[in-house]
DNA sequence: TACTATTAGTTGCAAGTGAGACTAATATTA
DNA sequence: TAATATTAGTCTCACTTGCAACTAATAGTA
């Protein structure tokens, strides 16, 4: 059931706009608080957070999870290595693949970036009632359910 | 009020990510259209999206709708004139800016472009009801002028 | 077993990018 | 008016990116 029923274009209301446009904005306000003050690239960073969250996983994995190209996951990976921030060994029963986990001083790292991270989040977020945060991220989860849709219809 | 209180960090559940996760896609899925099908870059055609909802802009004003980096925008400017699909002549009253309008053929351009657009963003919203839809823009919306007010605090 | 296909990850290259220096024009101030 | 600041747009440079080609390992097939 289309819920947009128009035949011209008004790039202000047009849904792909708005979402880029909010993202740009929301992205490079947060990457100041990982790039500035501790050296973060967003690849990077996102490395690490899934990292954080699943401990042991491999640069395909994080590929899945973050829907970033596999070379920027792979430099994200080596610069993290050569930084200390998180460890790769091959995988058992599969040699090509790497299994990464942060060091000490990377899981250091990321919990000092947390807190920060979700201080901004609640900035944001600060004059939407439970409600609307609620609605606004289901609205968003089923967007991206519908979007994988069209991605793999197969599925 | 803050609609969030949590002490940890899902990424799964993070605005920001996900926001750029669903722009990333929507973006790709789209410039499938205008990049394969007509030779544009997203910011070519975002400058072009913009001149035809205004008719005239220069490229300072095409930043501030945008929010495109201003060399972005000059040098989508300049692949534009050469493609002749858009025209740049002085301004009248100030001659370090440059009026831009597109062209007879960049504007039938536009016009074969936006229903392909259009259709596709009716894929993408084919589930939602009108309800969901409304709530969504609106709360897309309330983002976007609580990050205004966070980028510029004095205004 | 040999043959082919698939997969994990890296790398080279061409293109795109952001930041800031720069030129030229306009505004502001004294 | 001269001196300074601001603005519009371009350009350069170092960096990032996406894509495709590549290596090495694994899986599937006959």
């Amino acid at each position: 059931m289309a819920a947009t029923g128009r035949t011209d274009l008004k790039l202000q209301t047009f849904l792909p706009y708005m979402l880029n446009n909010l993202a740009e904005r929301v992205s490079s306000g947060l990457s100041g608080i990982y790039a500035d003050e501790y050296q973060l690239s967003i690849p990077e960073w996102r490395v690490i957070a899934n990292l954080a969250e699943h401990s042991t996983l491999n640069a395909r994995q994080i590929v899945e999870r973050t829907t970033m190209e596999k070379s920027k996951v792979s430099r994200a990976v080596s610069n993290l290595c050569e930084r200390g921030l998180i460890t790769q060994k091959r995988a058992e029963g599969d040699s090509r693949a790497k299994d990464l986990t942060l060091t000490e001083e990377g899981l250091a790292l990321y919990r000092s970036i947390v807190p920060r991270v979700l201080d901004w989040e609640r900035e944001l977020l600060a004059e939407m009632s439970p409600g609307e945060y609620r609605d606004l991220m289901h609205l968003l989860q089923k967007l991206g359910a519908r979007l994988q849709l069209l991605e793999y219809p197969e599925t």
